[in-house]
DNA sequence: GGTCACCGACCGGAACTCGATCATCACTCA
DNA sequence: TGAGTGATGATCGAGTTCCGGTCGGTGACC
């Protein structure tokens, strides 16, 4: 159980293209279009995104973005498990490279990788402001959080020597905080206060510290 | 300064029907509209609300509805807003009948109103979960632990005598992850886990603790 | 009688469909 | 081996449907 099992545990590549691609180009193109939605949403914001906006940036038909993609909000769906994997694999990166012991360690991994896309990609927070919205209809509701929750946990557990009692929740918990305030941050500022991040590292950290020390 | 003074303070009603009602029957269409915005918005989502749904479950025509209202975010907007001032008014019946002597204890009025809101009001969750979607578009992104935030700590700091020093920056960050948290178990349990809300409860007077000690 | 409240046909535009057309691939056979 | 050839994947965009929002006309109140 290493850190980049985290990909395969919280990854589960539901359906989210009409047609699953065959031939290479049609790979691309799918990548086009959530490139272009991506931009559309950091240029004019979710609500106001259209189906001919996208497909006209990313130099395709209205047609071509109906083959993959069911509606509009797939679309958007989409755009968010993308992120939400890079952001796992951004993680792992971070875990790797960092070599964490502790579990205040292992949460400054992920909230770093959660900035840098606030940071970088396009769209990234205002798709995350609208996760909740977004997702229910297609995936039944279930949280990012929740799914990441159970993997971690375990991860961290193997890793790191964690007390795991009860650990998947309390992180689902801290993980909801943290996307929740990382947001906000966001939202008030885009290049992202470093002072608001700092404190929702501190809090998250502060949340999870006795589980650490317990261990 | 007295907890009632919250209302009033934390309460800027904007213009938010295009129409003031001048008979008395409108204020009644108002309502009427407002719960049939409830009922569809719990029934099909935010995304899929029309205003024709709206229209026909109040028993009004369309043009009623966009006589009281610009537009259809400003429906979802109104319902926020009554939403909201449901909740005020309920943290501050809360808040009269306990007499609270410390932050705990007053906190906990405010998360009881919250959850009975969501318990009893149909589409409060859902309409919640999207308020930062929907009212940066109408009130320029103010969200509610902002304008919420302020007055109580006044109050707070008269009634309770805690320490104001970053107090309302503080709870604003509470508000926000209280409200985060509620939605997430709501959302996941409709009848709210009451292990969700007390793991809510229990986290944001712990992240308050300290300035309550201080005072 | 004048204003308030209401209605619903109508309009513009956005979501989404569908049949026609082009590109690519696996396979064949000279 | 490589040009030919169906089969199927990929693309297109005009057309359809549906929804948000308007507006002029008709009753309800004072």
């Amino acid at each position: 159980m290493a850190f980049n099992d985290l990909i395969s545990g919280a990854l589960t590549t539901s359906g989210q293209v009409r047609n699953e691609p065959v031939q290479a180009r049609s790979s691309e193109r799918i990548a086009t279009l959530l490139d272009a939605a991506s931009a559309v949403v950091a240029e004019v914001g979710i609500e106001r995104l259209t189906t001919a906006m996208v497909a006209e940036r990313a130099g395709a038909s209205i047609g071509t973005v109906y083959r993959y993609f069911p509606d509009r909000i797939a679309v958007l769906a989409a755009m968010s498990l993308r992120g939400f994997e890079r952001f796992l694999r951004a993680s792992v990166e971070n875990l790797e490279a960092t070599k964490p012991t502790t579990l205040d360690e292992a949460i400054t991994c992920l909230i770093d990788a959660a900035v840098e896309l606030h940071r970088t990609e396009p769209g990234f927070t205002s798709i995350r402001l609208s996760d909740q919205i977004a997702l229910p209809e297609v995936d039944g509701g279930t949280a990012s959080s929740a799914r990441i929750a159970g993997p971690l946990a375990a991860i961290f557990v193997a890793e790191l020597g964690v007390d795991g009692d009860g650990l998947a929740e309390r992180l689902d918990i801290a993980l909801t905080m943290a996307d929740a305030l990382l947001v906000r941050a966001f939202v008030i500022d885009p290049k992202g206060d470093p002072a608001a991040i700092e404190a929702t590292r501190a809090l998250v950290a502060g949340y999870l510290a006795p589980a650490g020390a317990r261990a």
